[in-house]
DNA sequence: CCGTGTGAAGAACTTCACAGCG
DNA sequence: CGCTGTGAAGTTCTTCACACGG
């Protein structure tokens, strides 16, 4: 995992590549494009071009080259790029390279799946710490780790260095805990929560609302439904993927 | 939750409340005004300013009136939007209305989760049916449900008129349960598995990837720590990512 | 006079299309 | 010759600032 000495950086002494103030955008895709690398590199692959990426990752390839040219990445014209060097570089940028220590709060239905989520270990994080309000819940062990009561957050986050906090509490006592969480220093925060949460400045926050993702494809599903009632003029009515019923889609007669 | 008549809506005959068309980032961010709604209804108020309204649900202002008008919502000026006229647009215009069908694919670790997830009935779905390719898992029943193998999602999509498919199985079978949900005219798709579906056109498919979410905490967290680790010039290139630095943050500190 | 609704300016992101390097 | 890297054009989203209605 040492860094390499790119071929043609003009580095000045032995200055790493800098960080490059990446778009939003697309920081929120390098995770995705980790994860298509690693698997290329399982199945053998030792280059890949801009355009076999894209695919792999379910993005347009002008798109991916743009990401890749923001963290002076160094792909070979005529070939692609290497990918066992593109999955350092990516890694290096996410911070991957450190395995940051992960507490998870809220052992409830949600939070016992996240604690036995392996995803977390394999992509470089570490669940360091679990737990939980409910006494009744401190104490059991939950994937080999033991929850504990939430009081002990000061002294486990100085002891584990905790970097991240996982909020998988019911929305009521969300805002609590985070406020315990921003005040043992931890500055990053993801929050399945239904809430919105108060933080101060500097402190990041990543939320993930299941019904939000589901009311969002509600809404698409009902606008397919309603466009497939329309009559000819719409945008090129072809592909019909449900019945081409004259009539409006049955699932979406209601109402009315 | 019949649909109103909106006054001044030049409707034609029995017409729908015509779809709008609405951004993309606008349709996103309505969900999380209902969130918000539905709570200050509980706590009594009976109007809301888009002030207000903005600030429970963690937006700018201006943003917030400029989505509403995008539904051609009513507020009064001078005094605000009224909370449950407002909380029955957005629900006409998300299809929520009609409490769609959900089948989840998998009753693993997550599957079980979600298939406990109160959030999910209490905002507008049904959970209809879950499904597994584990005949041992099938038989299984979790909060009131039985869990089918997948060979019956065929017989299962028709008598329940399924609307949206869940995914939560591991990576390798997800691309084989997303063609069968679309075998059998499923057209919106929630992805929990990490990996990208290809599904034809007409189809959508949102995807969650929890550990996707915590590497973009991380890349900000890289940037913060080295962001302190600066001077105070300011964030003008100078630190290195990977080792070679002089001392950053003692988090920061690995891999080399 | 207050707060909505909105044109217009601005910022961010995406896509195009092609120069140029290996 | 193929594929990267990138200016430039195009699109979408955000923010500003204020006219206007209740």
């Amino acid at each position: 995992m040492s860094q390499h000495r790119h071929p043609g950086v003009p580095s000045r002494a032995g200055a790493v590549p800098a960080l490059p103030d990446l778009p939003e955008a697309t920081v929120a895709r390098l995770p995705e494009y980790l994860r298509s690398l690693h698997q290329l590199a399982e199945t053998g692959h030792e280059t890949v071009s801009s355009e076999g990426l894209a695919a792999a990752a379910g993005v347009n390839s002008a798109k991916l080259r743009k990401d890749l040219s923001h963290l002076g990445s160094y792909g070979t014209r005529g070939v692609g790029y290497d990918v066992a060097l593109l999955i350092e570089q990516i890694e290096s940028v996410l911070g991957l390279n450190q395995r940051r220590a992960v507490a998870l709060v809220g052992v409830g239905n949600l939070g016992h799946a996240l604690a036995g989520y392996a995803g977390f270990a394999s992509r470089g994080f570490r669940i360091a710490a679990l737990f939980d309000a409910d006494r009744t819940r401190v104490g059991e062990e939950i994937n080999g780790l033991v929850v504990h009561h939430i009081d002990e957050l000061p002294r486990i986050a100085v002891e584990e260095r905790l970097a991240i906090g996982v909020i998988a509490t019911p929305a009521g006592s969300a805002q609590a805990v985070a406020d315990q969480l921003v005040a043992v220093g931890v500055t990053s925060i993801l929050n399945f929560a239904p809430c919105v949460l108060a933080v101060p400045d500097g402190v990041d926050v990543r939320k993930v609302d299941l019904a939000i993702e589901l009311q969002i494809l509600s809404f698409h599903e009902h606008r397919k439904a309603s466009l497939t009632a329309l009559p000819g003029s719409g945008p090129s009515a072809l592909t019909s993927l449900a019945g081409g019923a004259p009539t409006t889609d049955p699932q979406e007669a209601i109402g009315t």
